[in-house]
DNA sequence: AAAACACATTGATTTACGTCAATATTGCTT
DNA sequence: AAGCAATATTGACGTAAATCAATGTGTTTT
């Protein structure tokens, strides 16, 4: 069943082909960190480049890190110089209050750019969590911005993530809100799944990489009543749980609770 | 006590030395919409711009437009084109699932930017509600990026625009997330105030724009939640409250209840 | 000036979710 | 393999805010 569920380490391994781009051989450096022959690019980078474009944006990415299990890629506060594009593995990122209330603000996997925040003040407003052991792309902003000018195409992508940042948190607030406790955690395993869905794993199973107390907070909601719903959804047949794991056996019922509309 | 608290229609409008900048005399068509003689400058443009950038950048703003109470700047489904500086007037922007719940996702007031969220799909995804007579400045989204290749302060602007529409939606999240009533509502008025201030409207009175339902429907409250809260906070001297009008008698009061770890 | 309307306040009652607490399951450490 | 710590489940009970409902206030219409 992890097999199943986690090609990560299959199919975002290097490919066969790698060393050899365009019949020309890639230094080793150029090698470890060039986007034109990550197999991620599609995730994280403008579509429609021709080859040439996409060795100069390579420049993008400085280097890559690692980043353990339950290790900080950022904390608020740090000075904020590069964005990050994940590889492998899952974050979660989270704000908290002084008094030490902490809400998730979101979970990023593969492909997805994490730092976007620390734009406006030079510095991150939030902690970025690694929630498995993870490797990302170092971005540095200033890379981005210099590159942005030359590529309109690059220029666009990166407003269009910020933006899709926007609409994301737009729907976290309706769902915070104005849902209850089932629409909140219907639509929230909707969304995971058509994520890992479009990166190629099961659009019906998935192995959650957070806690119920993550799902809670970033959903507005305490770990038992997560835990509740997951139950609830378990007897009406709607899922199948097991800790981590679960099922989704029916899908529509998710999407009637999520959107009640189109339940007529 | 309303010409106290409205200072939009003097200090908006033309100052005495339109029509010559610079020394040089403008066009009535240039002047119409020049950033460069705007006094809302500050708040919507980059600082540190010597006149000929500046007056390069006035090509980001295309035409006006005057949106009448009630009137909608755009909505979700349309057709993105163009981002929106308020000029004058105040807005809120919306987003509403099909069984027709709203969710107020921000109030917007002069010199701040509206309509990034429709970048991402080419399409806005949510609705921009006048809650007063307004002007905003049509910036078509092409002339942006197109000065942002060539102006890397305004590029960076971009990205700060953008990045502290993220960062807000973060603060939300964790005012509909973790906080109560009190804080949420108290959260609220601090914020409302201190742009007001920066505005150069007083830091202790205001009136709302918006009506007791359009601040819960942001907060994640029902009306009578706000009413109530209000009431409160009105007995317990924090504030001084009539219809719309509201006047901050104990600022630090409603810190320690927005931010509880100040209190000690 | 009266009528109609939109918005706001306040009270009584209900409810969805939180809190507290006990138990179960799993993975981790040695 | 045993013991421990972290996480998850489930139940009993409490509560903040929602709902329902009546009344008040201010503004616009005619």
């Amino acid at each position: 069943m992890e097999e199943l569920l986690y090609r990560h380490e299959k199919s975002v391994s290097l490919s066969p082909d790698n060393g050899v781009m365009n019949g020309r051989k890639m230094s080793i450096e150029t090698l470890k960190v060039a986007c034109s022959n990550c197999n991620l690019r599609e995730l994280c980078m403008p579509l429609g480049l021709d080859d040439s474009d996409l060795q100069k944006l390579d420049e993008v990415v400085a280097t890559r890190r690692k980043v353990k299990q339950g290790g900080l890629l950022f904390s608020a506060g740090d000075t904020f110089s590069s964005l990050f594009a994940i590889r492998t593995g899952f974050f979660k990122t989270c704000v908290s209050t002084e008094d030490g209330r902490e809400q998730v603000t979101g979970f990023q996997m593969a492909g997805e750019i994490i730092g976007l925040d620390g734009i406006v003040n030079d510095r991150h407003n939030c902690n970025a969590v690694a929630l498995e052991d993870a490797e990302v792309c170092v971005m540095p902003f200033a890379n981005i911005e210099e590159l942005s000018r030359d590529f309109p195409v690059l220029q666009r992508h990166v407003h269009k993530i910020m933006s899709s940042e926007i609409v994301r948190e737009n729907g976290v607030m309706m769902m915070l809100g104005n849902m209850r406790a089932e629409e909140r955690l219907a639509g929230f395993l909707l969304n995971l799944v058509q994520r890992l869905h479009a990166r190629g794993f099961s659009a019906s199973e998935l192995v959650l990489r957070m806690t119920r107390e993550e799902i809670g907070s970033y959903l507005g909601l305490k770990l038992e009543t997560i835990s509740r719903t997951f139950s609830k959804f378990s007897e009406e047949g709607i899922i199948e749980v097991k800790q981590r794991y679960v099922k989704i056996l029916d899908p529509d019922a998710l999407k009637r609770i999520f959107n009640p509309q189109t339940c007529y």
